[in-house]
DNA sequence: GCGCAATAGGAGCAGCCGCTCCGTTTAGTG
DNA sequence: CACTAAACGGAGCGGCTGCTCCTATTGCGC
């Protein structure tokens, strides 16, 4: 398994202090902005913010849909290493899934360039979103083995419905921040084995 | 209450034939264009599939916001005036709900700038969707004095539901059609009143 | 038919945005 | 300190897109 992998940062060895110092304040800087105003800001906007200019940020990342890619593995990556660690301390398997679930959407709550990328998850996605994906699958397992997850429910259900959930939270997070949660309680109910109906 | 009214299409009057037919060429092609592509399409695009020139596009709409607002409170309109009809048709409170809701998401199936202004909901929203609201607060109504709703949830819950089931209809529209017919299946289930424990 | 006001059409303008090019600056070495 | 390769910066290019302007066309009352 590859849950507890992370890539290395990589800083690579044979570059100048000032570009290393550069590169740094770039993804900084595009961190916060993509979380700010997703993945459609103005790279100007990011190379004003990291006082740096176009020249110097195009060397880094030669596009940047590779500079998104780049923030939103590290983004996700980290979420899903602290996560991991917290599941597989958590003894009770329901808890452990339910808590999952709340880490996460607690994390993309404040970040629209994540949930824009994780939503719009109609191919294979990244290799951090297969990671969260295989994550959950390994949840499920736990749940199913021990009785507690409603019969025929599908690694792909709960995905789709982390994708669903992330829209919620993106949506009420300036006017009903908090409101997700219950949300994410109503559904998670519905997975229960309480509820033993076959899904269609 | 309005939740019967829908707005009249609006012939105006005073007009020339041919301004007439233009008007309904161009929203046609609209519905489809923005139903297939998003709100972000060219305005180009939708006027060439009408057959109308550029000039002629915004005299009718002065603005692509008031033509994509049209289009969409057109078809929302529509949608919502079905399903209101199938509502009060139908006597068990319970599947009054489930069946809105069903039927909702199926005709948000295939429309992208329907959903996209339905999930992007911060704001008070447009006049169908407080329609759709207060749709959604009569059956909720309904269902709580028949008992058969969990306790204390609230219209803005099931409101944002069905923003966030709109999502995952959106993202498996191609790859997995279908399959949020079991996440509407499980969320509903944590809505019935056999989950009785109280909500954040 | 005739004349005119209403309508049509599409080239073009302005602004935004991803990306590049090249003259200038600077870190690291001996 | 001098020298060079590496890194920097930002003006500018090209393409896209919302919208306008002005000439040509056409429906409609007489």
């Amino acid at each position: 398994m590859t849950l507890a992998d992370h890539a290395a940062p990589a800083p690579r060895p044979g570059r100048r202090a000032d570009a290393e110092r550069n590169r740094a304040a770039i993804i900084e800087a595009a961190t916060v902005v993509f979380a700010e105003c997703g993945g459609g800001v103005d790279v100007r906007e990011i190379a004003r913010r990291s006082g740096v200019g176009m020249g110097t940020l195009y060397r880094h990342f030669p596009t940047k849909d590779e500079l998104l890619a780049t923030v939103l593995e590290q983004q996700l990556d980290t979420w899903l290493t602290d996560a991991y660690r917290q599941a597989v301390a958590t003894e009770d398997p329901w808890r452990a899934l339910t808590g999952f679930f709340e880490q996460l959407l607690g994390n993309q709550a404040g970040n629209r360039a994540v949930v824009e990328s994780y939503t719009a998850t109609g191919g294979p996605g990244s290799a951090c979103v297969q990671r969260c994906y295989a994550l959950i699958d390994q949840l499920r397992v736990r749940c199913a083995d021990a009785g507690v997850l409603r019969p025929g429910v599908t690694t792909d259900d709960l995905f789709l419905l982390s994708g669903a959930l992330s829209q919620a939270v993106l949506t009420t997070a300036e006017s009903h921040p908090g409101q997700w949660r219950r949300l994410l309680r109503i559904s998670l109910d519905g997975l229960s084995s309480r509820n033993a109906e076959p899904l269609p």
